[in-house]
RNA sequence: GACCCGGUAGCUCAGUUGGUUAGAGCAUCUCACUUUUAAUGAGAGGGUCCUGGGUUCGAGUCCCAGCCGGGUCACCA
């Protein structure tokens, strides 16, 4: 293995700490009094602290030097003073371990007492410095200026996301936009939790890949010798426990799909399924505007965010359109008006490509798709969808060849969908059905069938509210990120050739 | 998958029309310095210029192929 200058250097660094009697990863437990944050906050003189972490940056000025000590909170500075670590005659521990062994990276736990510098900075003057671990690879030396301005960021996408471990070390932006995204999942827990609905685990590995229109990932059970697909949703697993007998369950569901990759797609991504009995979607709009406002205070402490330069308002309630109505706006277009011939015609006109294995419902959804959602920036609940594009929906309650069905776009992305769960199990198998006719049709995104949710349905389920809330994009509509690789710790990559 | 952009030191980046030994800042190393904070001053070392071909007297630079990433589009609810 080929090492650089600066690695070859700490390697013999490495050495000569061992050389020493020193050992650069001992095991004993290093007990921590104090975190930069709270000490900052909370700062008083004369304080007697331990502390540890990443040693970042030193400032050696002979017999005593500053550093930074970089915990999970932040960062706090050190006083080091050679006769104050050294109090005898041997000076190693100063001269020998802390000016020429360790290193920008390190880890160490320091022993010492608060106080405040000339210029009143709080820091530590330190009394004892143990080695927690040695760093053998230099971190990036990011530096902020007086003015706040980032010197050498370290910003190269790709080695940030093949080596997130460094990202998050030396960005703390970066971990700020993971913590959102802790804050968001458990706003969310508690949020459900406290109307007493069920967190569930469901099957990954599925014998059908059911729940949605998706290619999944194949892979082989050897004991059993036969295909297995990695779920491309839960949905049906959750109805079924709905069958059961729970009236409200919910899953954080990590979906995988065998599909592109974009700023918005990642093939392992995180669903939130949830489904409540005897409610409808109507109900269901008003539980997410509740929910999204409390996930949006939960980060940002209020119910607005700011996203791509724009204020997004999270303030129930939301915008309601129907899909019939938001088509007619943005292109004068009755879909009510039109079979599906001459909606093709019309499509055609709008430039928008189709072909005869598309079915009305596709057409509507692309006439959408292309025309209209992209124009929904603010909240905005989509509501009334097609029935043939839809095939797990309840058919509409009182519109001919709709369903109860709504999608909510924010900053022109799907974000959750939710229904009217289907629970007549004759129409649900109808329906499965017309998507193979569908699937005959060339359809490749048709569903397939589920033998078993339909045995299921024909036990009995109640009238339910299901909804879908993408998870990755809630938290990039949450933090500012126009990238889901942003909000992923360790998004998918090629793997590195070496 | 198509098109566009990029890949040069640990990090961020220059590198002219193709022309000596490939540069800078930070980082690293050596020396000095007991309240600094992008510490400072003096000195030094560090390169698979993404990979492989080609053109040329000569390639970081031009051409071809490939690898990796980013962006746009297509696909994908």
């Amino acid at each position: 293995m080929i090492r650089s200058e600066q690695e070859t250097i700490r390697l013999s660094s490495l050495q000569q700490i061992r050389d020493l009697g020193i050992d650069p990863y001992p095991a004993d437990e290093f007990i921590i009094s104090h975190r930069s944050k709270d000490l900052a906050e909370n700062f008083k003189i004369d304080k007697e602290v331990t502390m540890a972490g990443r040693l970042m940056s030193r400032r050696i000025m002979g017999k005593a030097s500053f550093a930074e000590l970089k915990d999970s909170e932040g960062t706090f500075q050190l006083y080091i003073n050679r006769d104050e670590i050294c109090p005898d005659e041997d000076k190693t521990l100063y001269n020998t371990v802390f000016k020429k062994l360790l290193d920008r990276g390190d880890f160490i736990g320091i022993k010492g007492k608060t106080f405040l510098t000339k210029v009143g900075e709080p820091s530590v003057k330190v009394s004892d410095i143990t080695i927690l671990a040695k760093t053998i690879r230099p971190l990036p030396a990011v530096k902020t200026d007086e003015e706040g301005k980032v010197h050498d960021a370290f910003v190269d996408p790709e080695l940030r996301y093949r080596m997130r471990y460094v990202d998050l070390a030396v960005n703390d932006h970066v971990k700020d936009t993971f913590v959102a995204r802790s804050k968001i999942i458990k706003a969310i827990r508690d949020n459900f939790n406290s109307q007493g609905w069920l967190e569930v685990d469901t099957p990954v590995l599925q014998n059908i890949p059911g729940g949605a229109a998706a290619r999944p990932f194949t892979t082989h059970h050897n004991a059993l010798d036969i295909p297995l697909y990695l779920r491309i949703a839960n949905e049906l697993y959750l109805k079924k426990l709905v069958v059961g007998g729970f009236e409200g369950v919910y899953e954080f569901s990590r979906n995988f799909r065998n599909e592109g990759m974009d700023r918005t797609h990642n093939p392992e991504f995180t669903v939130l399924e949830l489904y409540v009995a005897y409610k409808d979607y109507k109900w269901m709009m008003g539980a997410m505007e509740n929910l999204i406002g409390d996930v949006c205070k939960a980060v940002h402490g209020k119910t607005k965010a700011t996203l791509a330069g724009t204020e997004i308002d999270f303030t129930p309630p939301f915008a309601r359109v129907t899909m019939r109505d938001a088509i007619l706006e943005h292109t004068g277009l009755d879909i009510d008006q039109h079979d599906e011939d001459r909606l093709r015609v019309e499509c055609e006109k709008l430039g928008i490509n189709n072909d005869s294995s598309m079915g009305r419902g596709k057409l509507i959804d692309e006439l959408f798709g292309e025309k209209c959602e992209g124009n929904y920036i603010q909240p905005t609940f989509i509501t009334d969808y097609p029935i043939d594009m839809s095939p797990l929906t309840k058919a509409h309650r009182d519109k001919p060849g709709y369903t109860e069905r709504f999608e909510l776009l924010i900053n022109g992305t799907e974000v959750a969908n939710a229904y009217s769960e289907l629970n007549d199990p004759i129409d649900q198998k109808e329906r499965f059905e017309s998507q193979l006719a569908l699937a005959e049709r060339g359809d490749d995104e048709a569903m397939f069938i589920d033998q078993d949710f339909l045995r299921a349905l024909e036990f009995g389920m109640p009238p339910t509210a299901g909804v879908g809330i993408g998870i990755d994009r809630l938290v990039m509509m949450l933090t500012d990120q126009t990238s889901i690789q942003e909000v992923l710790f360790f998004p998918q990559m090629r793997p590195e050739s070496n």
